[in-house]
DNA sequence: ATTGGGCGTTGAAAGGTTTCAACTACGGAT
DNA sequence: ATCCGTAGTTGAAACCTTTCAACGCCCAAT
């Protein structure tokens, strides 16, 4: 019986892959031409290519990509490592990128660290064992000597949106000095003397130097004290935690302004604040960095400190493409200028 | 002297890779062994083990992807092919996605059709061509019969947030005709008369679905109109340019309730509004849909028809692990349930 | 002393594409 | 009539990994 109803059932005939030796068969030409068909077309008499077109049509051929790249020692994609990809900040970059590598007819594969130590490494074992041309990468731990070694194996690397191993990769970056000081000298400019740093963790570069430069504006600024809040990672939920905390401090103690390192942050830190009934900017103003456009058209519009995101991918993107194109060239760094965008949390 | 100066160079010396000959030949095994010990380490003598190892990590050795996959016939990878990137309903999926994927070790590779016929097929033909063992889509223009080839050469196919071809293809789908209930409802209930529909293009099954059963809501009540503006995409900039529109529209012809077909539009609309001086919810109200982060923490907080997002991503993932591990299986629907969240802008 | 079985290792084959030197045919030049 | 050059095509080699039948060796059992 049970064979019975097993035979009954249309025999799956098993789906193996239509291949450049079967087309070539079909269309009674060599393997060498059906290749020249697929990449040299112009090499090819033009009743063939007909021919040879229509069988691959048939037969439903698809290239094996692992064939070629085996073939070709590399792959055309390019990897590229985020911190979140939940932020929109990044994948407003990673926009920027894509946008360039498609001019090419590259491809961007996508991963996403979660600022994790072992994910970032897990995904360049990836990147590596698919042999991408090249790496674009916000690096989250000691992955330097790492990066060494992959691009000492031919692969061309970038570092996006830090500026870490300046000897040895090309760069982008905001210049997040400049725009801590931009924020934090409008928080003292409105008029606020106790201001709270939210962000962390305290390893991240971005956050060192936004943090340093408003200790700068801070400690030039008579009578304005700033406190450090550090939180484990940089979104919306972190900003919650960081502000109820805060909000726990009483009269004195408590802050009259939050800079935030990020706008998710921010959001998060607003969220809590209005919960609170904390008047915003009231009570306590707020400044976001990134301008993410959830920022403009958050509870109460975000002050923020703008980077140009797609721009960022953009350049990300021709400093990859021109490593790739000659490995020896020589390092460069762009730094991007940051831009203060004022709004109602910090307007008074 | 070109001679000399190029002579005098550090000879860089072609960067070709270590491969398994190279570590076999230098430890001094076969390559038989070398592949062993990198996949079934328990059959290789310990010391043997020890001594390898420490060779391939002296060399460097990186294992080749795509010859690896070329052997095996396919990759672990899975494709999935977003609408779009930037909005954080389908980054939140695909989070889902990526988590339990992960568990399996699978890598997800994901892309961005941006809505676009061309872009969606250029991606599809990547992963075809990449071999990869499984595909997650929400397809926009006429993808089935390609979908249903892809399927025959053997590639897992399931289709999220969508119920198209039912009878060939498993699914994860949110039911947007009780969604479209469910918010059009809400501002019958809270009283409003006209409402505008945000949302396009109409082609999509989502905005179709969610648009049928708000029509069905507003003909069962009585002086309840519905009218529809359709946009050419779902996001803010759309929201923003049809709130633009809506507003030339003078008083008894003004609608008193706008239903967006996503928060992100959502979020446009109510910029516009703002920006126009039209008070949310008092002189329109507006109800989006997806419940993403930002709709919570939007200058008006925003009624909105929240969908499991993650939820409907690790179902997705599930899914498509039953079809790779046994593409015989029979089909399955798996439809969620959304929920509405009432906030400030339709309240009163 | 011989056989059988296990364990660890070997080496060749397979997988699909691209490249390239070699070949064929043919028209034009000598 | 012969040679040359060109355009089009061929087929084998190379890319690197994994698999698997076969092999050698040693110990245990007969």
């Amino acid at each position: 019986m049970v064979t019975e109803a097993e035979a009954s059932l249309p025999r799956e005939r098993s789906p193996r892959h239509v291949s450049v030796k079967d087309v070539a068969a079909a269309a009674g030409v060599s393997v060498g031409t059906v290749s020249n068909v697929l990449n040299r077309p112009d090499k090819v008499l033009p009743s063939t290519l007909e021919h040879v077109l229509g069988v691959i049509d048939e037969l439903g051929f698809v290239r094996n990509d692992a064939a070629r790249q085996l073939r070709a020692g590399t792959s055309r994609s390019v990897g590229m490592v985020v911190l979140d990809v939940r932020n929109p900040f990044f994948t407003d970059v990673a926009q920027g990128v894509e946008a360039r590598l498609g001019e090419q007819g590259r491809p961007l594969i996508l991963a996403n660290s979660g600022q994790d130590e072992a994910r970032e490494s897990t995904y360049l074992d990836l990147f590596e064992e698919q042999r991408v041309s090249g790496l674009l990468i916000t690096p989250v731990g000691q992955v330097l000597p790492r990066l060494r070694r992959i691009r000492d194996r031919g692969t061309a690397v970038v570092i996006v949106d830090r500026r870490v191993g300046s000897r040895e990769f090309s760069s982008v970056s905001v210049d997040d000095k400049l725009g801590g000081r931009l924020a934090a000298q409008h928080l003292v400019d409105v008029g606020r003397r106790r201001i709270a740093f939210v962000g962390g963790p305290r390893g991240l570069n971005q956050v060192k130097d936004r943090l340093a430069a408003a200790e700068m504006v801070a400690s030039a600024s008579r009578g304005v004290a700033l406190r450090f809040v550090e939180t484990a990672t940089m979104d919306a939920d972190a900003g919650r935690r960081a502000a109820e905390d805060l909000l726990k401090l009483d009269g004195r103690e408590r802050p009259d302004a939050i800079f935030a390192a990020n706008d998710l942050i921010a959001l998060g830190v607003l969220q809590a604040l209005t919960l609170a009934r904390v008047r915003v900017p009231d009570d306590i103003a707020i400044v976001g960095y990134d301008d993410i456009d959830f920022a403009a058209s958050a509870a109460i519009p975000i002050t923020s400190v703008r980077q140009p995101r797609e721009g960022m991918g953009q350049v990300a993107a021709d400093l990859l493409l021109d490593v790739i194109a000659d490995p020896a060239r020589r390092v460069r760094h762009v730094v991007l200028e940051p831009e203060l965008v004022v709004r109602r949390s910090t307007a008074g």
